[in-house]
DNA sequence: GCTAATAAATGAATGGCATTCATTTAGTGG
DNA sequence: CCACTAAATGAATGCCATTCATTTATTAGC
């Protein structure tokens, strides 16, 4: 398929005009060097990366599939990043600006709280594989996440929250919003115990129960609807508890 | 290195006694076909799986570093196992044995969650990777786990939960576990925003605050301090939260 | 305006990885 | 006794991130 090298010395000097105009996607070899105009930068590698993730999922995300949709060759991207875990980065970063702070601008605490946490785990439902990169991610190389950070911060702060409980507080809820991002994804019939149902009783009828009450519409198969409802009551439970704080001190 | 193939028609049968008395680890090719007794079980797998994880983390996890630890061939492993990630599998249902549930079988609900709670933390901090496994793994394939969850859903049912709670309210606080676990292993400078610290006054301000009062100690790298109290407010929230649910009825 | 340094591309390795397959040998059931 | 199955070896296979030498263009310093 590949043909085989010449094209090289022969049309020594054809300008190439605007690059690929011929409509077709990719093909017309470039020839190597540095372009005139360049082809890469971090915000053209990171919305290429999003497409890709949207279209393949994460497991298509890889340097030369990224390569590919960017036209260009792998190596290239190396000198834009430095790191696959890199291109993470990026697009863990612009996720965080999809993140709704606006409550935290008006309006009281708790519903500020609940639409924050609610909107930060359905992005990072459809991104769980990126939960691992955040949870070490230094917010100085994330100026997105930084920004989402002081808008909460600012909230809890006006909303009388002691100074040394503000980031403690963050970090439960974060925990509980990432935990139960996976939960999105998970299997409706995760806990179907098959086979030794019997020697679990308590279990079993615990998640008939559950599933009984819950699943009045139609049965998808991603868990949504029961991670909802977890959700659901975590969020009140954090909301109520964490909400109880401003005033006494107790964690120090 | 390799050395150029006889050995194969010399020898013919020798008897090759009881394996490698030798004392060098690893030495002594074995000839090819099955052996007498067999080398590999999931058990085995499973342990030299743990000792190999203990020793070089989850990146030192490799199909041919476990067939090393065995002194096997890697592709000996496919004979026991379906995929790495079946192994995997076998290692968390193995780390589910060692969560405390022994705080259900008598005294309060709220101690018998927290003991639960914090050595479910305990022992998933030291293997998060295996975090985006359990999500998604069905409990049937997994023992150890299944007992796990029988415990704790009949604890829930002694201390009055309506049954269709049971289980949205363990899966909030799986969710807070996982979660936290990430924590632990984040550096301790993670919140540190450097340069754009003037553009994040309330953030800077909270970081600083929460990180004077709880340091009085000695400086290690790994969060553990900063992660235990987020996890301590947000698992008194979730307790005195979730409790407070055995009785009425909303979430249905 | 020349020239040295730097930036941005190509293309050809490299090494690690999980997994598969043909082959060999040893138990097992009819 | 013989066919079948189980459990090992060893040699591929293909994917993947990353590196390096090379080519070409732009830019800074004299």
């Amino acid at each position: 398929m590949l043909e085989t090298t010449n094209e090289r010395a022969a049309m020594p000097a054809v300008p190439a005009a605007t690059g690929r105009s011929t409509s077709n996607g990719s093909a017309q070899r470039r020839r190597a060097g540095r372009p005139s105009a360049a082809l890469l930068d971090k915000a053209g590698i990171t919305a290429a990366a999003l497409e890709l993730v949207s279209r393949k999922g994460y497991e298509g995300l890889t340097m030369a599939a990224l390569a590919k949709a960017l036209d260009v060759a792998p190596s290239a991207l190396y000198n834009h990043v430095a790191s696959k875990q890199d291109v993470l980065l990026l697009v863990e970063d612009h996720l965080m600006s999809l993140v709704d702070v606006s409550g935290f601008e008006a309006g009281p605490w708790e519903d500020a709280v609940r639409t924050w946490a609610w909107s930060y785990r359905d992005v990072f439902a459809e991104h769980t594989p990126l939960i691992p990169v955040i949870a070490v991610l230094p917010v100085t190389d994330a100026p997105q996440t930084l920004a989402m950070y002081e808008t909460v911060s600012k909230g809890f702060s006006d909303a009388g929250f002691p100074q040394e409980r503000i980031v403690p507080a963050i970090v439960a809820l974060e925990s509980f919003i990432f935990g139960s991002a996976y939960d999105v994804t998970a299997p409706e019939d995760i806990f179907e115990s098959g086979s030794m149902a019997d020697s679990t009783p308590h279990f079993t009828a615990a998640v008939h129960s559950s599933a009984a009450s819950g699943a009045a519409g139609q049965a998808g198969k991603e868990g949504g609807r029961q991670a909802d409802t977890a959700f659901s009551m975590g969020l009140d439970a954090l909301v109520s508890g964490l909400g109880a704080l401003r005033g006494r001190a107790e964690y120090l």
